[in-house]
DNA sequence: GATATGATGAAAATGAATTTCATCATCAGA
DNA sequence: TCTGATGATGAAATTCATTTTCATCATATC
């Protein structure tokens, strides 16, 4: 985590940027919380440690995390952005309806497929959305009493 | 179309609402549109001939017809919403980053796969979006001077 | 035709995200 | 180490899509 903080440093150092205390506690909470945060909630979990943060600049630093590729805007249609880390591979999200747990998934298949439909129409892509949203295992119909019994 | 518009009146009736001559105009206008149209274009285009009507109606029956199953709401990341027919039979998109072209396919293989990735998680799907983003034929890098030239 | 109630449109409200701006903090050079 | 330039901050204001409110209008129903 240090190495990736002073990294993080580093880049923005070379960019023409300075350092600043709120945005290294920022940085530091983004990647400690847990992923899928939206603004709210870090911002939330960030001010426990340093009540003074506004969100005005954790907006601020998760838009500059996404432009030096730390972070990913993620957006599951629940009306606020949410963004997750971007250090592990790329994947693609199960989104629960009932309880909002995300489960990534990586398949290699699908992937192969869309590159084989871009071709198809002559079509460069860049970057890929894949959710599906549903129930996930716990919420699943027949396993919610409280909802469908 | 007549047929189209007399079946919707019908549901719209037996679900106790009543019949309204803007929302006539605004439904017609909307399949009458290119597909993906947001609220705004479809508001100036349905006031080119019925110049009275508002845009929360606009809103308002793009709601209804999504309730009834006749439009699905879509989001590119733009900032406002896009609405489409859902008479077509369900279907992916690609959407260039250049001209905001939207080509869309099916692909029974990637659904295929989709639903093995669900099982294998226990997660019982409802709805799904994948959206490829780049760049259409026209605007592919190589094809546009003023842009990489 | 009278009446209940759904639909309308303008204006206000909402809410996430962005911009503005005065002030503060940090870097670079003397 | 001081100092000037400029990046970063946070509060408040702004933006913009969307939703809600509300007085009024229109349409089914009796």
């Amino acid at each position: 985590m240090k190495r990736l903080l002073e990294r993080i440093d580093r880049e923005i150092l070379a960019a023409g940027g300075k350092r600043s205390r709120s945005r290294a506690v920022v940085i530091e909470g983004f990647f400690r919380a847990r992923d899928h945060v939206t603004i709210e909630e870090l911002t939330r979990s960030v001010r426990e440690s340093a009540p003074g943060i506004g969100a005005v600049t954790v907006y601020r630093t998760l838009k500059l995390l996404e432009r030096l590729g730390y972070a990913k805007e993620l957006d599951f249609g629940e009306g606020a952005r949410r963004y997750e880390s971007n250090l592990s591979p790329h994947h693609d999200h199960l989104v629960c309806r009932q309880c909002g747990t995300v489960i990534e998934f990586k398949d290699r298949g699908i992937e192969n497929l869309q590159d084989l439909v871009t071709r198809r129409h002559g079509f460069h892509p860049t970057a890929h959305r894949l959710e599906i949203y549903g129930f996930c295992r716990k919420c699943a119909p027949g396993n919610s009493p409280e909802r469908f019994g």
